[in-house]
DNA sequence: TATGAATGAGCTTTCATTCAT
DNA sequence: AATGAATGAAAGCTCATTCAT
């Protein structure tokens, strides 16, 4: 049995560190703006290396993408099969959100400054995965007007965009502020007052 | 007197076509990747005269920057005149959203994509403008709060994000999608959707 | 017959007042650095009109020059017609770069900066101009010697070298450190210094 | 232990072949005239490598000329140090400029044409330099007249002048004519010519 | 004469990528 | 695995020169 602590200098650790540090940059600098220097140095590395672990730049931005869309689409499949009731299953995406956030504040920030938002890296596969999101989102609202759980006279196209344009504008807001989330009370907080805006309305 | 139809060639006419040339370029290719080159071709106009006419790119930007933010602002201001309650300053808001996306979708673009979400772009005086916008909707919810026109138990930079966030996601994903807008109902519809679940939920 | 103090707005005028603005500018900021639009905006005029006058940059320069050097050779006929003595014809010399220094001192500066050292700017034709100068500096060096005014034992073209080298330097200096010429005084002062140290040595 | 005569190819031939070739087009076209191009091409490498090595043009100019300074300033500690007569430290000075005009005719051009009569290169650091040595040479001047070494009447600035000025423009002339020295017997009789009239005057 | 809009070659600098070691 | 020297295609910006008015 290996030591627990011991020090791994297998593949993995600095193809890791590359991911990381790539998260960092991409998240200060932008894609465009991110050089690989700026990378490997955050790394700690060569900048050689990092074409040893990645084809290229464009490839390690996609590699750092599917990360991000592995465990949304993961959580949504986890989503669908735990909850029933839509309220439950928005409030977990909202969860995931702001969980993701605390713990891999540079992914979200990627993916709502980079995806998101920004035409310009959006080629037509990266741009699959987000329809693909909005769609699964639009479909968890077309069944809760079926089941009248949902009003039914706004378009489930028009409810999906209301309800991620609040999500990602919370995110993006605290990512654009470096507003840090203050433990589980904050982010329940903010999950709460989202979810009862957008089911309630903000009428009194 | 000169005569009506005229080819008029003063100053502003290949301004103008460069600021709109430069519209489009940044709207497709982002702020960063739009070249002079790309901006001149698109003008159909040489290299050297956009600098004839800007003193830089980045100057040229914050030109177009300057137009987008004195439209928004000057329509707050009437807004404030105009209107007492919430939900007509906000449809009015919203809409003047909406016009402006069928009128200069470039400009509409450029503020979504290269300010709204790009921290790559916000130098410190970008953001002020930005932070202003968002301080301005704030107020008027917060004075709504205090009118009990808007549940009180929200804090109001929570229901600007929300309300924000979602007219932000509609017109994005026109943007993003290319999604025209087809006539005045189309508009009213999509501001009516809006304003409904935003002030009233999104339960039937 | 026309009034003496006549506004007169003839070629000359416009021509006369570029080829001031050009020197001032090209002895501020050397040929190559010299911009068509700073010398058009010295002398008041557009930048068009240079053009006007004056068939190319390189063209105002070789004017300028040929202006210095008309100006350098007339006196160096005077020079031998008036005098006779070597010390004479030197103190001439050193007296006329003086005097233009006081009264042209762009010119002055120009032919030290641009033509005496700037093998940049010495195309074949310019050097043609140099080369004849020290010639006839050397002329009258080489006849001195002949009369047995001035020590043999040194080639003529060295005695050049060195008479020139500290006139040169003299007026460089004054040129860089833009140090003013306070009257005849001092004219004569510096003359003195410098042909004495130069016929009599550096000894007591 | 190592091949003798290996290729050796390690960091500093490439900045030293790049540093020779920076020389050789510099004093060809100028410090301003000379593009990166043809000094990679001079030092044939590619285009990007000199940034690899340097920072900028100015900064490659700029090392250019600390190399100047470095062993000039290094000689005149040397000269105060090794000899007290006022004839032998000057002749030493002079005899160094030869000796450097002889290995390294480059930075003698680059220096005579760039910094001694160059007023658009000299940004007040670079100028600082060549005060700094006009004043040492005026200092053993000075001190030369306390003993009596040197004539009195005559500012000690004056006689500065005066001599380096013969000094730079046998050098000059010698760069510009590209004058070969023919061994040590030109550099002694160049020498004493020009000690002898500076010590004792062009008089018989 | 006089203007300044218009052109485009040319320059410095950056940076993704390759490759010898 | 790891390094960083080497390459060269872009990109932003300048400016002499031309030309329509």
């Amino acid at each position: 049995m290996p030591p627990i602590n011991r020090q791994s200098h297998g593949r993995k650790d600095k193809e890791t560190a590359i991911f990381d540090a790539a998260c960092r940059v991409i998240r200060k600098k932008g894609f465009h703006q991110a050089r690989i220097t700026d990378i490997a140095q955050e790394a700690g590395i060569s900048y050689g290396l990092v074409y040893h672990y990645f084809k290229s730049k464009t490839q390690l931005f996609d590699v750092i993408l599917a990360e991000w869309w592995n465990g949304l689409f993961a959580q949504m499949e986890a989503c669908d099969e735990n909850y029933q009731r839509v309220e439950d299953k928005l409030r977990a995406l909202v969860e995931y959100f702001l969980d993701q956030y605390e713990k891999r504040p540079d992914l979200v920030h990627i993916f709502i400054t980079e995806i998101s938002r920004s035409s310009t890296n959006l080629t037509p596969p990266r741009l699959k995965f987000f329809k693909s999101f909005m769609d699964r989102v639009e479909m968890i609202l077309s069944s809760a007007q079926a089941e009248n759980a949902v009003r039914a006279d706004v378009k489930p196209r028009y409810l999906t965009y209301i309800f991620l344009g609040a999500v990602e504008t919370f995110v993006s807001t605290m990512v654009l502020e470096n507003h840090p989330l203050r433990g589980k009370n904050q982010k329940q907080r903010i999950a709460g007052s989202l979810l009862t805006v957008f089911f309630n309305g903000a009428r009194p």
